[in-house]
DNA sequence: GTTTGTACTTTGCATTACAAGGTACTGCTA
DNA sequence: TAGCAGTACCTTGTAATGCAAAGTACAAAC
């Protein structure tokens, strides 16, 4: 299991991620980041985030009818979101060399 | 510049790494942060994770008079560290792997 | 009609990076 | 002596954010 605490600043980037591949909805995107890796992300987790990703203007939603539920919330990427979307690859970038520069460094000591 | 977000649960296991090399201090730490490329990790952030990870067992100081300045204290991993430092790196192994699998399958459509 | 699975929402909490301000020692300069 | 820069550490309060817990509601199966 990650650590809460290393997804913080990196969940919203990932759901964003998601959603950029094809339009989709809060529990559908649970289920998919558990596949990818990610363990069970709590949907207090996942709608509060789609909330505040709502309110920044990075996506919008559709309402859609189910046949097996209640209707689903399809969310799609504004340019705002896209722009977020490229930033927060770019800062994954830099934090993940960064992180294994130094642990990679830890061996040639 | 990393947002401070993504260097939330990630900062800690860093400073672990740092220390496992070699006995060094709060003030070296953050220099040699910078040099990794992490930015500026602020002091009101590298001195309250050191009093965090003493508390927790995971690290232990020694206080050397220095012939620049005030004395420093010198931290060494202790073994609930060692073991700490370990779990840090699987699960930045585990997070990293998520993360770039995610981005990744992006490019595939 | 009760349960299971789907689907979204809200409240309150814990963790943690950081800004801002403070203390204090050394060495240099005027 | 006074003042400043660089080194070195600490404390308080704040903001961001993942999550637990609880609630609402619809459909299908039993």
């Amino acid at each position: 299991m990650i650590p809460s605490q290393m997804l913080k600043g990196i969940l919203g980037g990932c759901i964003l991620t998601v959603i950029s591949r094809e339009e989709t909805y809060g529990y559908e995107i649970s289920q998919k980041l558990r596949q990818m890796g990610f363990g069970n992300i709590a949907e207090g987790t996942i709608y509060p985030l789609l909330l505040r990703l709502t309110k920044n203007g990075c996506i919008c939603a559709t309402l859609k009818a189910s046949d097996t539920g209640p209707a689903r919330k399809y969310y799609s990427l504004t340019n705002t979101g896209k722009e977020e979307l490229a930033q927060f690859q770019k800062d994954w970038l830099e934090l993940s060399t960064a992180v294994n520069h130094l642990i990679g460094e830890n061996s040639h000591g």
